[in-house]
RNA sequence: GGAGGCUUAGCUCAGCAGGUUAGAGCGCAUGCUUCACACGCAUGAGGUCGCGCGUUCGAGUCGCGCAGUCUCCACCA
């Protein structure tokens, strides 16, 4: 086996690696009555978007959850696939269009403009999935999905006429979040609010009857052109006398009335407010109750329409006109500086504006009912729990959801207009004729819908809902979605009311949130910022398995994590630590069977005892869904207990071709492995190919499980008394600048003789010393030697010529007042009784244990102390 | 205006059913070509666990208050 290189180069191996699990067919998930399904569906990536680190993240936890169920006898599914992603991808394309034809999709025309798309997704929509391979994904790729491929195109379709016919759909003239960008309406969630410096214009809007006039105040001085009326508080003595009367809008002429209202704060601004029905989501409501009359403003592409002279400029152009005019006319009283949120898209960060237009809504009252109750009655859970109540708190003030989008791409509406009767046909197959009057003079809905009504889906339409599928029967509802909190409103909540009201069954059972991954700043990676790291060039440099490790590892759940390509590096590093364990442990294998051997020695017991504590510690942070605190103690096993200490203590047995050393080692290296392959599936699994094995490969072998004939806590205790006399030497020798080429012979004196026995050989390896004489009985002639003081023993060392005697006694004089000082600490302590009565019992032994050793401890510093003179 | 997170070693972060001497990685210092690994080994320096009060026999760990910082939600024209 030494034909293995030093240093383990992942490019070598994770390809291959990935290509043999592919051939074995380890990622399809067999529906299996014997076995318990185990679910997740992947939060479908952006058919032709790039892998960023947050994917990364993601899909590796994901992947840990899966292959650590699939070890555990689950028949494990993870279901892959793509989301249309219908803003994102029509506007890549008709980028792309500009760019290189100079034509914008209306000169395709929408059908040659969705053939473009459809190429583009072909294009791409390969890379992603390519890209996720690389990270180690084990996905069942059999059953890979697309947001607009039939299945889920056919389950939108279901549930939008389902919902239509329970009356929980309706068309309707609302005020909407409009981007003039994008030319789409956007949902409640799709804007993002940034807090900008404007002002507050005071206009002065004259009475009709010339009794005076009132001043009303804005930011957004252009939408004066669509005010209808002006409202005060209906108990604001200042205004009660024009209450009913009009006004004049300056510029246009048109008379208004004067309403009241108690939506008017009378402390804020004059207390007067203009009223824009159609372009403010207030007074839009305000409007209603006062049939004032609606007039737009503002067209889709953000200029100025009804407006007279202003028509056509630019809503910031005609905003400068606009003052400059009233400023001329006298109309403009005073400006104030003012900072003011600006809603903006999410996609182009325009400023988006709200205007009232005629748009598909998701009536969500109903439906929020049942998605409160299910995470409220805690049916899902999330992890860490805090986020349940972010998002109790959206679902509480839902509004009702805009789902129609002036777009192209996507799933258009199945709803149909007739020309003659003017009834909406809304039908589950294209509709040829109105369903009322039969007229065949009927138009298509050209809008389609969000994006995130395909995703809301998601979790059953990829298992072949509406139709009855075995699948869907065996593997819903799923178990664990993960994902970052960024889309918990977006996706998770919609998924959630979406199971409820579809399949009267919650679409998971956890919601594990992770947080965002940032750069070494602290600041969101961006294209813009140029702060972005490519995985793949990570994956490239440092192999995909430091990837994984450095993003499952320190950080804690749901907390944001800075990237730092440095730790990367210790990753690899680590990777190839335990490559080169495993190297050596073939090096020296003789035995082909990895079974333990009949009789364990001292430090056997200790590794195999470590071992069982840390396979019962990492169960339960797998159940925990702690991953890093899983991953890192696996990481510190390896590295502190296996290697360091493990591996060095059998060195000399191995030399004298001891068999049971080698088993041990062999059974060891191999449950790490099996530990380790979630978190690292291609180093374990090239690992576990090399070494002798039963099983077809480590992904389908069994995951580790406490056993408790392999805890030894006595003899794991009495090694680390072996391990404390060895460092003690070290640190003495070390201190006193001994050349590695002096080995004197060491007299250990000890009452455990059998336990520091067994430990001789490796000792006197481990602390470059000579030979180790573990004896009862003190020396006769110790003088002048070199002591070293443990609580259980006392090891003589002949360099007394190393030594300045007293410099010598004086340590020892520090130690002891040291071991001095914890023996007063723990006397007063175990003198309380109110601890002794109160604390457990395990606390107080501890504390009681000590005492003792610091008792032991300050004799055998005493008796040195003495011994020198 | 509400809600929540964070504040622990020079840096980035873990930690907690309250209970040995608070950990890691990187960095730093010293010594090692020890026959798995210099992507390594050994030894070591470095911490009033943001501040204050409280609960408790005992508090980085729980409660309250304060400060700094970040984020989300809502939004008054």
């Amino acid at each position: 086996m030494s034909e293995l290189p030093k240093q383990y180069d992942p490019k070598q191996v994770e390809g291959k690696i990935y290509q043999q699990w592919l051939d074995g067919g380890y990622f399809h998930a067999q529906r299996d009555p014997d076995k318990k399904p185990f679910t997740i569906v992947i939060p479908p990536p952006n058919v032709t978007g790039q892998l960023h680190l947050g994917h990364a993240v993601d899909e590796t936890i994901q992947d840990v959850l899966i292959r650590y169920k699939r070890m555990k006898g689950y028949a494990a599914l993870w279901l892959p696939g793509c989301d249309h992603a219908g803003i994102a991808t029509q506007i890549k394309v008709e980028e792309n269009l500009r760019v290189n034809e100079g034509l914008t999709r209306f000169d395709l025309g929408r059908e040659k403009f969705l053939d473009r798309v459809w190429d583009w997704k072909n294009k791409y929509g390969d890379r992603i999935v390519q890209q996720l391979k690389t990270l180690g994904s084990s996905c069942d790729w059999d059953r890979q999905r697309f947001t607009m491929d039939e299945g889920c195109s056919k389950a939108v379709r279901e549930v939008f006429c389902s919902l239509y016919e329970k009356g929980l759909i309706y068309k309707g003239k609302r005020i909407i979040n409009w981007c003039p960008h994008c030319t789409t309406a956007l949902s409640d969630a799709e804007v993002e609010y940034e807090e900008k410096p404007g002002h507050l214009w005071h206009l002065r809007y004259p009475l009709a009857d010339g009794s005076g006039d009132v001043i009303v105040a804005t930011t957004r001085p252009e939408t004066m052109l669509g005010d209808t009326g002006v409202a005060v508080n209906p108990n604001d003595e200042r205004y009660k006398d024009i209450v009913g009367k009009t006004c004049i809008l300056p510029l246009v002429g048109r008379e208004m009335p004067i309403v009241a209202d108690e939506y008017v704060d009378m402390a804020f601004g004059t207390g007067c407010v203009k009223m824009t029905p159609c372009h403010d989501p207030n007074d839009f409501e305000v409007g209603l109750r006062h049939n004032l009359e609606q007039i737009l403003v503002i067209d889709d592409n953000g200029c100025i329409i009804n407006g007279g002279k202003y028509n056509g400029m630019d809503r910031y152009e005609a905003r400068k006109a606009i003052l400059a005019d009233l400023e001329e006319q006298g109309y403009l009283v005073k400006v104030e500086e003012h900072v003011h949120n600006v809603g903006t898209c999410y996609r182009c960060h325009s400023d988006v504006e709200p205007l009232a237009s005629d748009q598909w809504f998701v009536k969500m009252e109903p439906l929020a009912k049942e998605a409160i109750r299910v995470v409220e009655d805690g049916t899902i859970k999330f992890v860490p729990d805090r986020f349940a109540k972010t998002y109790l708190n959206w679902m509480h003030n839902v509004r009702d959801w805009c789902i129609s989008r002036q777009l192209w791409w996507g799933h258009q509406i199945p709803a149909w207009y007739c020309a003659d009767c003017g009834h909406v046909t809304v039908s589950r197959e294209d509709a040829c004729q109105c369903e009322k009057c039969g007229s065949k003079n009927i138009t298509r809905d050209p809008d389609v819908l969000d994006t995130w009504f395909s995703s809301a889906l998601w979790p059953f339409s990829t298992l072949g809902w509406p139709d009855k599928t075995e699948d869907l029967e065996y593997f819903y509802p799923t178990d664990v979605l993960v994902t970052g909190y960024d889309i918990i409103f977006f996706w998770v909540a919609r998924m959630i009311f979406s199971g409820m009201e579809h399949m009267k069954k919650e679409p998971f059972k956890t919601v594990l949130i992770h947080g965002l991954v940032r750069d070494p700043h602290g600041k969101k990676m961006s294209k813009s910022a140029g702060n972005g790291v490519d995985p793949i060039e990570v994956i490239d440099q440092y192999g995909a398995d430091a990837l994984r490790f450095n993003l499952i590892t320190g950080n804690s759940p749901g907390n944001d994590m800075r990237f730092y390509v440095e730790r990367c590096e210790a990753m690899r590093n680590f990777a190839n630590k335990l490559w080169n364990a495993a190297r050596y442990v073939m090096m020296n294998l003789t035995v082909r069977e990895n079974e333990l051997p009949p009789e364990l020695k001292l430090e056997d017991k200790w590794i195999l005892s470590k071992l069982q504590s840390l396979i019962a510690e990492v169960n339960e942070n797998f159940d925990k869904y702690e991953l890093g605190l899983a991953a890192t103690k696996i990481y510190d096993f390896i590295w502190d207990s296996f290697c360091d200490w493990y591996i060095e203590i059998t060195k000399p047995r191995l030399r004298a071709g001891d068999e049971s050393a080698q088993r041990v080692l062999l059974y060891v290296l191999t449950d790490v492995l099996r530990l380790l392959h979630p978190f690292m599936p291609f180093i374990t699994e090239e690992i576990y190919g090399a070494i002798p094995h039963s099983g077809k490969a480590l992904i389908v072998e069994t995951y580790p499980e406490f056993d408790q004939a392999l805890s030894f806590p006595q003899e794991e205790a009495d090694f680390e008394l072996v391990m404390e006399a060895v460092k003690a030497v070290r640190s003495r020798r070390a201190e006193m600048n001994v050349p590695p080429s002096k080995r004197p012979h060491i007299t250990l004196v000890t009452e455990k003789t059998d336990v520091f026995r067994a430990g001789t050989v490796y000792m006197s390896d481990l602390a470059f010393a000579g030979a180790v004489n573990v004896t009862a009985q003190a020396p006769a002639d110790t003088a002048g030697m070199v002591t070293v003081v443990t609580s259980q023993a006392k090891l003589y060392m002949p360099l007394a010529e190393l030594v300045d005697l007293a410099k010598e006694r004086e340590r020892i004089a520090k130690e002891l007042a040291r071991a001095e000082q914890d023996i007063a600490n723990q006397q007063r302590k175990l003198a309380n009784e109110s601890f002794v009565s109160r604390a457990p019992e395990r606390v107080v032994s501890a504390e009681r244990d000590k005492l003792a050793k610091a008792q032991a401890l300050a004799e055998n510093l005493r008796a040195s102390l003495a011994n020198l003179g």
